[in-house]
DNA sequence: ACGATGATGAAC
DNA sequence: TTCATCATCGTA
């Protein structure tokens, strides 16, 4: 099953860790999503959103279900979901998926890039999520803090990072 | 431990 | 127009 938007309208917490088992589909290959993050919202010092509206995030701002994927030390593409109400900025960061375990390296397997910003994630798209059935329990998931925010003050070492540990 | 590499956003 | 910053990764 395809997931419908209605999946991405929470609380980008609860999302994030509910990515995990389902899979990453494009036209060529299919990847379950191993570890994901959250960014949540205008206080969260780590979430571009909290900076406020600008060209970049405007695509957080906006409704989600939708792919906010930016550019990072010139070279790597980062893949996002956007989630909670529309004016809420919000959008999980997909960073590892089976066979490409980091997120600038699953952007360049799959041949993801800005094409694909402020788009939904659909299958007219070329790009979405889908939910294959597999039941992922709390205990499979491990949290730690997020990977290179350090700069965030009490928000970087919040448990926004979340990890498949088995299956 | 560090450099590659370029868009972004804020300051000027 | 300039400049610091940056949700990374491969090499050392």
């Amino acid at each position: 099953m395809i997931l419908p938007q209605s999946f991405f309208a929470r609380s980008v917490l609860e999302v994030a860790p509910d990515l995990l088992g389902k899979y990453l589909v494009t036209s060529t290959g299919v990847y379950m999503i191993t570890e994901t993050e959250a960014y949540d919202g205008p206080e969260d010092k780590a979430c571009h959103g909290s900076r406020g509206l600008t060209e970049r995030t405007k695509i957080m701002f906006g409704p989600s279900g939708h792919w906010y994927v930016y550019l990072i030390y010139g070279m790597y593409w980062m893949l996002n979901v956007t989630t909670n109400e529309e004016g809420y900025p919000a959008a999980v960061l997909i960073r590892g998926i089976e066979s490409y375990d980091g997120p600038g390296k699953l952007t360049k397997g799959l041949g993801i890039d800005k094409t694909v910003n402020g788009l939904p994630s659909s299958e007219a798209t070329g790009l979405w999520i889908e939910d294959r059935g597999v039941v992922v329990t709390k205990d499979q998931i491990e949290r730690t803090p997020r990977i290179g925010v350090e700069y965030a003050d009490e928000w970087a070492s919040k448990l926004y990072r979340y990890i498949l540990t088995s299956t």
